[in-house]
DNA sequence: GCGATCCTGGCC
DNA sequence: GGCCAGGATCGC
């Protein structure tokens, strides 16, 4: 569900949590933990004072005083939103509430329970085995069109559909901004890495920025879940050219949209105008 | 590569 | 009842 740009929305938007003393943590029997306990969670932040939020591709990094971490991926189907005041919400599939000693708090609600929470140790990256996985950040400005295209040569036998959803290539990108990435560099989802020139690479790359930079703009996409802290959806749902407009024209009037299924995700693209 | 799999809920 | 969904991993 979300994608870069609904988790930096999110980020943004839970500014109100910085400075905050965690008086309590709790978790529901099902909470998707992975690879540590609530226990341990609880154990390593508890009483601290949230630091900062960070965000890594599509990952939400709650940072503490004592620099340790919780890492926490949506799923498709996540929401995180603060409640400036009492009562503490009842919602149904919360699986973790932070309790703040204002009595304000965060929950995370996540139905299908695709999403992860997760802890990272003292801000080491390499630690977490989530992070660890991930390539650059699609907007860390130390991801240069070069290292981008060097990245993809790795990748060789991957379309660019493939391409773009691979977060160990880059990190961010989910099937909505891709298919309006290749949309507008003009690529037709189905090339191959291989047959594609480092100019298409390049023009690939700096369409997935602006697109995703388009989607913080906008507040994110909401099709179904999505609502940023505060619970307020984003409205870029109304400035995508291709994605979900099957048999549509794109919203640009260039063409009119495919849908195909690739890696079992629909991909949305027009003919005649990617090539 | 590709397909199956993990889940719940909304829509036809 | 069946199909689909902003994701990611695993085995073939």
């Amino acid at each position: 569900m979300p994608e870069l740009p609904e988790i930096e929305t999110l980020r943004r938007s839970l500014k109100p949590v910085l400075g905050k003393y965690l008086a309590k943590i709790n978790f529901s029997k099902l909470a998707p933990i992975e690879t540590t306990t609530a226990n341990h969670i609880q154990k390593n932040i508890q009483n601290q004072k949230i630091q900062k939020l960070a965000r890594h591709g599509k990952y939400l990094l709650i940072v503490f005083s004592n620099h340790h971490a919780l890492v926490i991926h949506l799923g498709m189907s996540g929401q995180l939103i603060y409640y400036p005041s009492k009562p503490v919400p009842e919602r149904k599939h919360q699986h973790m509430i932070l309790i703040f000693s204002d009595g304000s708090c965060l929950s995370y609600v996540d139905p299908r329970r695709f999403g992860t929470i997760s802890l990272l140790l003292q801000e080491k990256p390499n630690s977490n085995p989530f992070l660890q996985r991930l390539g650059p950040d699609y907007l860390d400005k130390k991801l240069t069109d070069q290292s981008f295209i060097k990245r993809c040569r790795t990748h060789s036998q991957l379309h660019l559909k493939g391409l773009l959803l691979n977060q160990g290539v880059a990190a961010g990108m989910g099937n909505i901004y891709a298919c309006e990435a290749l949309y507008d560099a003009r690529l037709d989802p189905r090339r191959r890495v291989s047959q594609c020139s480092d100019d298409e690479l390049k023009s690939l790359f700096l369409a997935a920025k602006k697109v995703l930079t388009l989607g913080i703009k906008k507040g994110g996409t909401s099709f179904r879940d999505y609502v940023n802290g505060r619970g307020a959806k984003g409205v870029m749902k109304n400035f995508l050219q291709v994605y979900d407009r099957a048999n549509q024209m794109s919203l640009d009037q260039r063409g009119k949209v495919k849908k195909i299924v690739q890696n079992a995700r629909s991909t949305y693209y027009v003919s005649e105008v990617q090539k």
